[in-house]
DNA sequence: CCCACTTGCTAATCCGATTTAACAAGCTGG
DNA sequence: CCAGCTTGTTAAATCGGATTAGCAAGTGGG
């Protein structure tokens, strides 16, 4: 790419000595006698010299190349993206490694193909990532291999997932709804996913559904209803404008994401309902439109940065990696939807 | 990282030939003379034993490692990251490369540090981004080396730059709002930046509203008034109200990118007007919010994904780099915002 | 004075490919 | 019948480090 880099046996030979002992030297290692006068000549040649290691050379012998390989399904289309990957980048950059990056848009030969591309680069582990969660079965490949599941599960697949907490952000929904003193005229839209039209209903709602019931029920509150639909924008303001148009009055709503929230804010507009003076909203995901929308929502965060932070720690921690399930929570995003339930 | 990999003298054992031959076989050159049958045995041993190439071992060796750097300032906080990163990729993959990709967060020790890291692994080419397109000093160590500049411009720094062309997609905003009829009460939202408390508005801003005012006046019409302002949805929501409240009736907003367009459409819509019965809206960059809004967003596009594909496309291309400005054009997503101007 | 140890350092090998130089066998033409 | 050319193949060097094995010089005890 350019001009000659300057290599060990330069600095070695500007140092006066083998290239051995400007090896060890240069790796800090005690477990080789040097002088510390020899020690200090290669330090100060490799200084002077500008000299730095040849990584790929390295890892040929050494088998270690500081480079992950991640592999996703979409990296683009949501906001997933961009967080997770900087939560990995920073995670690993921590401990002089980088990252690959690669996306294989949820085609199963692509995905051989790059996970092959990365492993061909001696990658030390590769991340395996999904954009929503949901149940995967990885590449052939992979198995065998020092592998963490990102935002997925693979049951009878030997390696750690990272996943949000969604069920206790479900609980925490609840929480804050009761809190505010709402128990009744709760409807949840985007709910349970029989039928998941929307796959990132099937483990993500349910899992929110299950823990927002389970404390609304402990609370002495229940749920008045549950609108089943897509978590697009538009599915938000079809179903809350339907539900108003059959003469339900809701007093909370409880959107399974953002997007089902922003349609219903368009809805309760148009119907000249205010937010939260005649009705609450609480939401989840936090992506960006939660802050500007007016009033700006409440909703738990997907905690993507933590999620591609903590799947790259765990990648980087020594020794074998168990398979074991890590929920990363989800945190609360007080802002100005809920308000105390509307009287009469 | 896992089990033995077959390795080249593997395959050329089996296939009872020297290493030499193998390479040779495998690579597909014919400047060396291999029997047919060599040569299918080769191939054939390789097949069976699953051998893939160590493109560690190889780059060694040859100075290439089929690897592209990226540096940007940051990844996240920005719809950007997602598309550039896939263009970016899908274009080193077709070209069986593989992409790195790194954030410094603005910071200059920690982009020096990244660079380093890259060209410690050899990379073949860097690409040093930017997430809103401005004028950048690339960290020297990047001097001498095979670069491309994406979204950003370094006047003085010898490398070709990928830039969405500002200019016209003014020029094709004005073209719209003239084809639709509007010569009067043309408003822009967050134009000029004398002083720049947004730093997108620096060029973005700038060529946006150049190509607009030359149009209109081309085409007859002119700008009413031009608002500068900063560029979040706040500012758009707090700019157009207080326009209306200064008692001005609008009946074409450019508003300089979507989030100043939601802004406008909420203050719109608590003034009471309709978009586009009473006002037409036309907007730049297309985030995802720009076709869930009511109605949905006119906007001429900033075009990530072939940015990003450009910048890799370019430094894959043989020969030396050429220090040439690439403008990708911005399409126009046409959508429901604008409408005839309002009479009366 | 000799043997055993320590100290400090280096020669040689390895990692897994690519590439250069060279060589054996067969064939051809004078 | 031999020099010279093809043809097919391989030994060896190379890339830039890490690592293993070993060696020379100095030290100390008996």
């Amino acid at each position: 790419m350019s001009e000659r880099r300057i290599t060990m046996a330069d600095v070695a030979r500007k140092a006066g000595v083998s290239s051995t002992t400007a090896s060890f030297a240069l790796a800090g290692r005690t477990d080789m006698r040097i002088s510390d006068a020899a020690r200090a000549r290669v330090l100060e040649a490799a200084e002077e010299l500008g000299y730095r290691p040849n990584v790929t050379a390295r890892s040929l012998r050494t088998k270690s190349t500081q480079t992950i390989g991640l592999v996703s399904d979409r990296i683009t289309t949501t906001p997933f993206a961009g967080d997770v990957i900087r939560g990995a980048m920073e995670a690993a950059r921590e401990q002089d490694n980088l990252l690959f990056i690669t996306e294989a848009g949820g085609d199963p030969a692509a995905e051989s193909s790059l996970v092959h591309a990365l492993l061909d680069r001696q990658v030390d582990a590769l991340i395996y990532a999904s954009m929503f969660t949901r149940y995967v079965t990885p590449p052939k490949e992979l198995f065998g291999r020092r592998v963490v599941l990102l935002n997925c599960l693979a049951p009878g697949f030997a390696a750690p997932s990272v996943v949000p907490d969604e069920v206790e952000a479900g609980r925490d929904a609840a929480r804050a709804l009761l809190a505010a003193g709402h128990t009744e005229g709760i409807w949840a839209i985007g709910g349970h996913q029989a039928l998941p039209a929307t796959p990132e209903g099937i483990i993500a709602g349910n899992e929110r559904m299950r823990g927002l019931e389970e404390v609304l029920r402990e609370g002495g509150a229940r749920l008045e209803g549950v609108v089943e639909c897509d978590w697009g924008t538009p599915d938000g303001h079809r179903e809350v404008t339907a539900l108003l148009a059959q003469g339900h009055r809701p007093r909370a709503l409880v959107c399974l994401n953002d997007r089902l929230s922003f349609g219903a804010y368009q809805a309760l507009a148009e119907a000249g309902l205010s937010v939260p003076g005649d009705v609450s909203v609480i939401s989840f995901d936090d992506q960006d439109i939660a802050s500007v929308l007016r009033p700006a929502l409440t909703t738990l965060r997907l905690p993507h940065y933590q999620l591609g932070r903590l799947a790259v720690e765990l990648t980087l921690r020594g020794g074998p990696l168990e398979a074991v399930v890590h929920r990363v929570p989800m945190p609360l995003q007080e802002r100005a939807s809920i308000g105390a339930p509307a009287t009469g």
